[in-house]
DNA sequence: CCCATGTGGTTGCATTAGAAATAGTTTCAC
DNA sequence: GTGAAACTATTTCTAATGCAACCACATGGG
């Protein structure tokens, strides 16, 4: 049996340093060319992806907290990338897209996107890619299995 | 050539989700049954596993930042878990290492670590861990390739 | 219709993380 | 030996993140 791990073999540590550092290294690329942060790009690509939707639906799609997308949106909105229109079906909500300009951002912001993650990725295969998508799907699948064991 | 990728089917976006799952998961029971969070249990594992060191080399051992390490030593040894003492070739450092309280905290947390690491773990196969590590750490490599090309 | 309850969105507050500035110490060239 | 430059640790300041309370509207039961 395994005894104590080192941290520098841990696997959730290690997950974390290297999520941290992608992240840092595409968020920093962000800034400074596109004046965006995580959340910000996020909400382009879901509606970019998806077209209208309200504030709710987004935090569905995605994992992130309401209080995120909302400043995000707002963030955006300011910056006229991002247009609400009235939800006739709910007044509490509204519906949002990208305006013209947005999408004009969402062009550029995309393919950099990629091409960064490629730069990032070059070494990794497409089947080894696809592996770890799968990992990773199947170790949320074990935290939540302990999440419902476990409700906070 | 794959176009452009919906943001649940973005690697960076899929490790940052799940690695944010499974050290929450972790951190609150850290919390919960020791009162620590994660740079303190960082900092635990390192002493308990390479003994006495000052903070410069933690900083080296980990990827932590230095002044994430100073406050987590700072509040161990205000809980008597972790002890300096001077070091007589720098003046400018100190010694630190776990005393006997923290040891024997360091004995009650690891298993629980382990446990904890295996729950989350256990659909994943021993050699599908270790295929993991590898790609984290390429992926790692990665991003540091590019950092040489960019420096900050 | 009216009230109770639930839900989407917003705001405020506390916590955390990191960058920049500071203090004290060492090292090295001269 | 002295001064400049580099380094360790620490403090301070600012930005980012997440939670909890809150408001406005919606829904369903009486």
């Amino acid at each position: 049996m395994p005894n104590i791990p080192r941290l520098t073999d841990f696997l959730p540590y290690l997950m974390a340093i290297t999520s941290n550092a992608v992240s840092s290294r595409i968020a920093d690329e962000y800034r400074l060319r596109f004046g965006l942060r995580i959340p910000e790009w996020r909400v382009m690509a879901v509606l970019g992806d998806g077209g209208s939707m309200t504030q709710r639906e987004m935090v569905n799609a995605t994992v992130m907290d309401k209080v995120a997308i909302n400043r995000a949106c707002k963030v955006l909105e300011e910056r006229g990338l991002v247009a609400r229109s009235p939800n006739q079906r709910d007044g509490r909500s509204h519906h949002l897209e990208l305006t013209g300009e947005g999408r004009a951002l969402y062009a550029q912001v995309m393919p950099m996107t990629y091409e960064m993650f490629e730069r990032i990725f070059t070494r990794i295969e497409p089947s080894e890619q696809e592996a770890l998508k799968t990992l990773l799907s199947r170790i949320r699948d074990g935290v939540q299995a302990i999440d419902q064991g476990n409700p906070a």
